[in-house]
DNA sequence: TGTACATCAGTGAACGCGCGTTCACTGATGTAC
DNA sequence: TGTACATCAGTGAACGCGCGTTCACTGATGTAC
């Protein structure tokens, strides 16, 4: 709908809907998402409580709605970053899509926590947030299917779900720098084949396991920084963040220079 | 004090002390750190509600005992699972501390959400939580020292806090496989001086930040497993734990082999 | 353009529930003589 | 070993507060004729 023929009453939902998730986002920091009250809410915006229930059928919509939110403003924040940098400078996606999940996850502490810290009690995540949540998985899985140099051989290295030889889960591990990496565990293949189907197409497992590991120690070390488990060791972690992405992106295999 | 001398008294306190406790884990679970309520943890044992102050004089205080004792048991199988390994088998040792870390968080989520989660609104943990929080840390500080090879020289490439080379954050990394390491950036140099006096002396900083790295790999790969990140395609995540493990066991720099 | 009706936003009271903490108290346990 | 006193655990009532949600209602906005 054009935004001339919105309708007054249209105008004032819309707007209202945003004043009372912005409410309640401030909110979220004092109280936590366990925490946080309509009633609140709406006092703080000089409305009656039950006048929220125009906007919100309850208290857990409108913690699905922040949760959207967040996963959506990150999700973009991440976008942006990455398609600020040349498409064929690897490296330099990454750096900059770390660079802008840490940024935001700074700015925004309490919406970060929302979305990656402990999950909030008695509410159960519907499928809705699924879209927004893998959003930035995605534009990891974009930079490195985009260094990826694809499926080496179909040959007997080549991971096939179902296929997979009987390798033991503590089997000899390949080191990044290795040139032909060791078939996956069997679970371990199909499921980074699913992974690679949704976000990387054509990545080898190998790789794709890669690319996770890179994206759990991303968000393990931000939720380090935020919830405090670097106070008085890596406190201000500027320095160590840098230092990590760079060592996760030489791990990922992501080329230390822009290609011409 | 000797067991038998303990008066009645003193043995009844010291078993109430431990019910009140283990009533408010299992409530941790329903309503999170944040809706712990004396309240509910006295019905259940079948108190008046003002009975817990005996015990606890506030709220936060019983939130700061368990946030110990979570620690504390984390830490004690962390401590457990290194010593059933001959020192000299750090790939073991590593091996046997990360497993003992994540079967401790899957047999206890809501006390893992309790030290790793989002922090509690409105809680501040005391010092006293300090000690009890470093002993995993400890653990993996000493699996790292003692595989380390030391410091390789005391000339330029040595990293002495204070005096070290003014390099650029974002400048070219060392993949781990490196023979000569590149010494660290400023503060990263420091603060790396600072954790191996703590849990690993005399460790060389790139080895320390090596280690930190995989200490946010495995504790962001149990938290996005405990806290449904992997939903749809980790989820039952054992295997992707083990290769995790190896991955970053190879990327410490810990031989595969046991020496003899 | 004007009127009649339908839709919807917001009100205020109420229901039934929960919470942390304080306080004066009773009665059991421990200790000093 | 027995008694007097001190210590402490647990009670029950109360204070003052909060919450999510429902419901009948008023009055404004939108729409169909």
């Amino acid at each position: 709908m054009a935004n001339a023929s919105r309708t007054a009453r249209e105008r004032a939902r819309a707007e209202l809907t945003r004043e009372i998730k912005e409410e309640a986002r401030r909110q979220l920091g004092a109280h936590g998402a366990g925490g946080l009250s309509l009633r609140a809410v709406a006092r703080e915006l000089g409305m009656v409580s039950s006048a929220i229930y125009r906007y919100f059928p309850s208290r857990d919509d409108l913690l699905t709605a922040l949760i959207i939110d967040a996963y959506d403003t990150l999700g973009e924040a991440a976008e942006t970053a990455d398609s600020a940098v040349p498409a064929a400078d690897a490296r330099g996606r990454w750096r900059a899509v770390c660079g802008a999940v840490r940024s935001w996850a700074l700015a925004h502490p309490h919406e970060y926590a929302l979305i990656y810290g402990s999950p909030v009690p008695g509410y159960q995540a519907p499928q809705a947030t699924i879209a927004s949540a893998i959003r930035v998985a995605r534009v990891m899985g974009g930079i490195v299917a985009g260094a990826s140099t694809g499926p080496r051989d179909a040959g007997p290295g080549a991971v096939m779900p179902g296929l997979a030889p009987a390798t033991m889960p503590g089997a000899v591990p390949v080191a990044a720098t290795s040139p032909t990496p060791a078939p996956l565990p069997s679970p371990l293949a199909e499921q980074t084949a699913i992974v690679a189907d949704a976000i990387a197409p054509g990545v080898p497992g190998p790789e794709i396991a890669r690319g996770v590991i890179a994206w759990t120690q991303l968000f393990g070390m931000v939720s380090f920084e935020l919830f405090g488990q670097f106070a008085g060791t890596f406190d201000p972690a500027d320095c160590f963040f840098d230092h990590a992405v760079e060592q996760m992106a030489a791990y990922i295999g992501l080329p230390d220079r822009r290609p011409a």
